[in-house]
DNA sequence: TTTTACAATATCGTATTCCGATATTATCAT
DNA sequence: ATGATAATATCGGAATACGATATTGTAAAA
């Protein structure tokens, strides 16, 4: 009931990371908690994996530090979404933040 | 996959715009939809019924203009919850928007 | 070469949610 | 009473969440 509200956050910081640079899941897990978020590999994985298949990010494994990590990165179609919806967040925060 | 997106800011909509005033059913589907968000009333009351079961909202029955309406109000809980993702919100927005 | 340890990713099953289409309820005008 | 309209509620198939567990890949130790 609450926890969806959290889950859109987390899946526009991911799209938002993997504009910037590649993620790879353990990464982003640490990265999201340090900002305050929760979740775990049982949610995060399908969830790329989906946003995968959806055409958003696009994925390449790799070899790094000795461990062998799926890097994301954004594809033309996420970054389309990312900025779908930076202009609805820009509405929202105007609304529900700057106006009270 | 991005549907539930728009579904996590409709409900930081409802919930403010409970803060402010009572809401809902149809006005809220018309407000929403002023705003570029589409949702329909199969997922729209449901919603509302679980924010309320929730402890986010109460209820009360009213007729206005001959007609009986529903009308939702924030509750303490439900204004703790829309503080918390103000808080997130600003928190994102800072990030995604801001710093770019 | 095997084994061990560890990091990273993937899967499973139950409970929950989404949402278009349809049904139900309430009110007023005729 | 009857009809029209606004508002709310329900149904069912498809999709999602997520803790717990399993699987895979890498490198150092035995």
């Amino acid at each position: 009931m609450i926890r969806d509200l959290e889950l859109a956050f987390i899946k526009i910081h991911i799209l938002h990371h993997a504009d910037k640079e590649g993620v790879f899941g353990i990464g982003l897990m640490a990265e999201l908690a340090r900002h305050g978020y929760g979740i775990g590999p049982g949610t995060l994985y399908p969830t790329l994996a989906k946003l995968e298949k959806g055409g958003f990010l696009t994925c390449a494994a790799r070899t790094v530090e000795h461990k062998q990590r799926k890097y994301y990165h954004i594809t033309p179609k996420g970054r389309a979404l990312l900025n779908n919806m930076r202009a609805k967040l820009k509405e929202l925060y105007q609304e529900v933040i700057e106006e009270q």
